[in-house]
Formats: C-alpha cells, sequence, structure tokens
DNA sequence: CATGAATGAGTCTTCATTCAT
DNA sequence: AATGAATGAAGACTCATTCAT
C-alpha cells in the first residue's frame, strides 16, 4: 500500500531505489507481526518470530523499526490506516441514499481487506494489553473520533429522514459500533469457519430492526 | 472445581484451618493476578507482581498454584463461574414473563459484579492472547456453550409469543450478544467513566428495536 | 570490609543471616569484578565472567545490584572506600611529627591493601572511560577533596616548619600527588615484578628534593 | 608507518590522487576515533560513532582499516609516533645544555600538539583496557624504551654535571617520567581548565628540587 | 571509492521455577 | 506455610563485519 508510489520511483538510481527496498522490507516485517500475534498472541510475539517469519535475519528488525515497541506501534498503525481508509472509500462508493452510505459503513467492516483472522488479532490484542493502551490510543485517537463522528451524522440524517423520533443518534450509532466490534470478536474466536457473511447478515437484521423504513430483513425460509 | 485441595487439607482434624488460609491466599493471589491485567496486560503481569500485589512473598504463587499457567487458568476459571452464576440467577430471579427473563438475561452482563475494569481486562487478556485460545476454549466452553442455548431459547421463545417471524432466533441471540460484547469493549477501552447505565440502555433500545410488542423505547427529550 | 558488622549479626535467625549472606555475595561479586577488569579491562568484563569468576549463576548479578552500572558503581564506591580509610588510618598511626605524617600519607598508596594489580585496574579501568567519568565524580569527588586538602594542609605544615618559603603549598602536593598516581599508572603496566618498593623509595626521594631538612636520601652504594 | 599503502597506490600513474584521498580518509577516521574515545570512551566507541564523526558511511571504516582492532592500533600507532617526534624535535631545538635538554625533555610533554583532551583521553583508555596491554606493548614498547633510556641518560648527565651523587638516574627519571604521567591524568580528569602551564610549573619545581644547581625556583609572591 | 542493507554472534536483563531454611 | 536466594532459559538489542550495487 505505502510502498507503490515509491515502487515507481525506483530503477532510476540515487535514493529511490533504496527507499522502495525499504519499504518492502517494512511491510514484509508488518505482515510477518501480523500473523504471529494471530498464530502465537502479543505475549508470545518475539522480534525472532516476526524475522524469521520475513525470512530475514532478526537483526533487520531493529535496523528497520529500532524497537520491538516502534514495530508493534507501526503495526497498529497500519491496520488503523487501512481500516480507516477502507470505511472511508466504502461510503464514498455507495450510492447516495442515506440508508446506502449507512450500509456500506458498517458492513464495511466484513470486507475481505479489513476483516482477516490476522488484522482481527492484532486489533484484539492492543485492546488486551493495557500497558499498549495509552499507544493505542495515541494512534487510533483521531480515527476513532472520525470514525464515530460520521457514524452518528449518518444515523442523525436517517433518522430525519425516517422520522425514527424516539431514536438517539448517538446512542444508536454506538450500539452499532459495539455490533461490529462484537462480531469481529466472535470472528476471531470461532473455530472453524470465519463467517464473514453472516456477520454481514446480523448487521443488516439489526439495521432493519432499527431502521425499518429503510431496510427490510430477507424473507425467511421455513427451515 | 477448587475443591480438591480442600478435600485434602480437611483431612486434618483441625477445623480446616489450613484449608481457610489456603482458600483465602488463593483467592487473594487470584484478585491480584486481576488487578495486575487490568493495571500491566496480560503480557506484562509477572509472578512477582502478584506476589507484590497479593502482598506476599515471592515463592508462594508456585506455591499456591504451581505455576503462572495454573494461576492464569484459575484465574480465567473465577471470572468465567462468576459470570455464569451471575447470569443463571438474574434469569431465575426475573419475573416469569419471557421479556422479563430475556432482559434479566442481557442485561445482567453490565451487574456491577462481572462488569468491573479488572474482570473486563482479564476476559479481553485471553480473547488478545491466541496461545492462550485452546486454554480459554477449555475452560469457556461448556459455559459459553450453556450461555449461547440459553440466548436462544429464550430468543425463540419470545419470537413465538410475539410472532416475530422474520426473525432468526439463533442469528438474533448471536447478533445480542455481540452487542453486549461490544458494549464491554468500549467500556474496558473508556477512559473517563465507566458507563454501565449507559450500556444497558443501549441494550434496552436494541430490544425494543428487535422486539417491539415487548420493549418500548424510553420517551425521549426534546432536547 | 564491610560484611564484619554483619556476621556478628547472623546466626540468630531473624534477618541478620540474610543479611550476612547478601553482603557475603556482593563481596564475592564486587571482588569478582575487580579480578576480572584487571584480567580483561572495563569493556571486555561481562556479567557472565563476573559471575563464573564468583562461581555464581549469572541472574544472581542482576538480583543483588540490578544492573551492570550498579554493579560498576558499586565495586568503584568499595576501593574508594577501602583507600580513604587506607591513608586515614596510616596518618593516624602516622608519629605525632609533620615529616612522619606526610611520609605516611604518600607512602600509604603503597600499602598491599590498597596497590594491588586488581585495584590498580579499578582505578584506571574508570580513569579510562570518559562515559564514566560523570559517575567517577559523583563517587570520589567529595573523597578526592578530602584527600587533596588533607595533602595541601600536610605541605603547608612541614614548609612553615622547614621555612622552605619558595614553595607552594597546593602546587608542591598536587605534585606529590602526581607522582604517586603516575608510579600507580607505571605499577599498572609493569610486565615482571610489582615492584612497591621501589615506588616508595622513589616517593621518599622525591620528598628529600623537596624538603632537604626533615628528608635524607639513603646513602647510595656507589655500584 | 603508513607507507606501505602509498607505495603500491602510487603506481599507478595518475599522480596518486587515489592515495592523497585514501590518506585524507584514514586520518579523517583516526581523528574520530580519537574525539569519540574522548567523548564517549573506549568501551562505548563504536564504528558508527566514528564514521559518524567523520561524516562518512558506516562500511567505509571496514574498507580502511579492515577491522576495528586495526582502527584502534594505528590510532594508537598515530599518538605514539606524534608524541616521540614531538619530543625528540623539542631536545633537538633546545640548547646544547643538559639542564636545556632535560627541561625540553619533560616539558614537551605539555605541548599543544600532543597534550590536547583527546591524545590524552586515548593514552589512558589504552592503559585502562588490560586486554590492549599487549597491542599497547607492541606499538609502544619500542618507543618507550627509547624515550626511558633518552631521560635516563639525560639525568646522568646532569647528574655528572651538578655532581648530585646522591641521585640514582634511572630511579630519578622514572620518577620524573611518573610525574608527568600524573599530570596528564589530572589534567585528563580536571573539569573546568585544561591548565598546561600549571603541569609545567609543577614539573619545574621539581626538576629545581632535584637539581638546585641548575634550576631555580621563580620568586614565589608573598599572596 | 563509497553506500547502506543484511547478518549473526554476543551481551544485558527479565523472570518462572526450585529449594534450603 | 512461608521466605527469598539461586538458577538458567529466553528474549531484546547492539554492533563488527560483509557484500551487492
Amino acid at each position: 500500500m505505502m510502498t507503490r508510489d515509491k515502487a515507481k520511483a525506483g530503477r532510476r538510481g540515487g535514493g529511490g531505489e533504496n527507499t522502495a527496498i525499504r519499504e518492502r522490507r517494512r511491510q514484509q516485517l508488518i505482515d510477518s507481526t501480523m500473523a504471529s500475534i494471530a498464530k502465537r498472541g502479543f505475549a508470545e510475539t518475539t522480534m525472532g518470530d516476526v524475522a524469521k517469519g520475513a525470512k530475514l535475519s532478526h537483526g533487520i528488525v531493529n535496523f528497520h523499526f529500532n524497537s520491538k515497541d516502534q514495530l508493534l506501534v507501526e503495526t497498529l498503525r497500519y491496520v488503523t490506516e487501512e481500516y480507516r481508509s477502507n470505511w472511508t472509500r466504502a461510503v464514498a462508493k455507495a450510492g447516495p441514499d442515506v440508508a446506502d452510505k449507512l450500509a456500506a459503513f458498517y458492513l464495511a467492516d466484513f470486507d475481505p481487506t479489513v476483516c482477516t483472522r490476522n488484522k482481527l488479532a492484532v486489533w484484539h490484542a492492543f485492546y488486551g494489553e493495557a500497558k499498549s493502551r495509552p499507544t493505542y490510543r495515541e494512534i487510533c485517537g483521531a480515527s476513532d473520533q472520525q470514525r464515530i463522528d460520521a457514524g452518528i451524522e449518518l444515523v442523525r440524517r436517517i433518522i430525519a429522514e425516517g422520522d425514527y423520533r424516539h431514536l438517539d443518534p448517538a446512542s444508536t450509532a454506538r450500539g452499532l459500533d459495539a455490533l461490529t466490534d462484537g462480531l469481529w470478536l466472535q470472528l476471531l474466536l470461532s473455530t472453524d469457519r470465519f463467517d464473514r457473511d453472516g456477520a454481514r447478515e446480523t448487521v443488516r437484521a439489526f439495521l432493519a430492526h432499527a431502521f425499518p423504513k429503510h431496510f427490510t430483513l430477507a424473507e425467511r425460509d421455513a427451515a
């Protein structure tokens, strides 16, 4: 993601090529970090694991990230930015109707880009580690707030449009976010299938409950 | 659970004083473990921290729990059991109506007994640590399944009663559980207030969306 | 040296014994540190070397000293204190004459207690390491100043007594201290004998040059 | 010394530009090494520090010196040679009298060329590092011996001339060398001024004590 | 000549666990 | 039951050295 521009710059001597390889290595290492966190967890992830996963020597990790903490921070920064750009784009791409945008907003959480076992594991690793809470806030704070604001605004607009006057925008948006967070957790803990579609259905169902004039439930089979 | 040692110690006629002190120590240590996980996180919690937190000596933890893993396991077992007994009792105590029982079932998650920062931290520490996922399943598996079944059953009954024929019991129950999980996560990550009441309101609101014949939203102020 | 008082306290249960063993270990480790610095030098001295030299596991060093820096600091503190108490006692024990005290003062530097290869190596290791200069000053500052003052005072008195009016006390004392420092360095760098007596003779000779009314040179053989 | 490579490079007709740049680089690196030893000490001086100090790239040091040890050796060789040529020239330039030559010999140690903080730091770094003692001897051995011989010879001549029959040449020369060594150490450890002149005065005073017929003390102010 | 990415041996430090008292 | 000294495995990090470009 971050390498595209640099790749172009490569080939021509100077610094472009070096930059390109640096970025490639960084991404390799971040990917390996996510994989290791998903496989072993935060506490058990060592620099050696990460290096081995990236098929590089362990010295190189410090060369590129200075410290383990830095590596972890950059990993969080990476998923954060990817997440933000994912829902932003989804909302932008959605049709002009509020309902479309709202659905896009909440369903984007289950796009295969951001909703993978590895990435979910990274999120929950940071949630779980009290020690990294301050770091988490520093990195995700602005991004989180932007998302909260966007959610409230969309809910406010759909409430206005549908005249759902009994609903409170902030509280409703908060609940919908809690719902997707909880579904992420269920996906993370699931042993068998990683059922993104089931999660999406559940989100749609709850949107239909809250905003019945805009969303309808799929007809149920009489199974 | 936890009764094995008791049985052994009980043999000495003296009146189980040893047992009493053993149990007290074990609880002290478990409490200290939860506090440390909440304060420092899973990865940073050492045996030394736990011992110091309990104002006991270094070596005592192994004496009572054999190993760190064991201590962690017992801690998880403790919150699991407390959690299970909490919602079980809540449902039992609730009025005979399905709606009452359903509300009790989901709102119990926010009882001050089980819903404290320390305990939420313990849950999420285990969620976050992939390595302890097997342990988690072993300990919580049965309990989780019991809760899922109970939830589905209650939802099934309220669907029948209210003729919400478009709703799928399993999926709806799953969504409601995701909602409470997500609200727990929000509580854990909250910096300022630990707003249990707000969480409860959100749960009630979603129950009202899903089961409008059974629950109604509190009238909103035209603020 | 530091253990004498504690040794007495030992034997009686409580904390005395523990303290005694702690002190014994600390001294063991400090001795081993001095030996290693003398053998390998500052830069090459590792915690492992120190531990092995003391026939203890390496973990124990951090247990007793928290860090390598701390161990080094305590080692310097040890030689500093030993040095100070050595010349102090020497001056006190010397006869009442200024000349006796002055000789005792400068010759004490070559007492077998403080003037060993290991200890000289420690001093020069700290002199040589710019990084540890601040630490050096912090630890030795007061002690050094005390010695400088004592030297100047003795020289002042012998000048008054001998009417060596062309001599400046501070400058002369400084020179005599430089002389002993330089002799220490020669001893440290010597490969064959560790000739303390030769060093002492040189000091006596220079005292005789500076204060001819108080000191006379030994008659030279016409070899 | 240092001429071997030159000879090799000189082969290429071009005019020895390569040689020039090589020599410049080597000197840059040696200067940076001395500066780093003075600033950080021996143990803390890394190849990276040296390279950065010389504003050159990381890999260049090995390119020019093959190894860190080699760099250190060359640095010591450099100060050694500079030191030797300094006192040699000073003695040669001095007047024909023994006293003049002797004074020149001992005072040369405090010439601004050789007596700088950086260079003093280099000397004491090597003194302090037992590990590099063999290297030190290998490099400085001949030079040291030459100086000792020269000192003894000068002292022998002034003794003969002044009929100081109670003095032993070797012992006296040794003491004077110890004096200058000790004064170097004092300069190295000094925090405020780097008082070369004060050191010179002290040397002159001790020469006057030992050889009163040749040197007289400056009249003291009755301050 | 020069750069800087890459390697891997070696060091400090932490910490679970054991055990004598 | 309890203490705390001791052990040793394991991890983060540093840094001299190599080498492709």
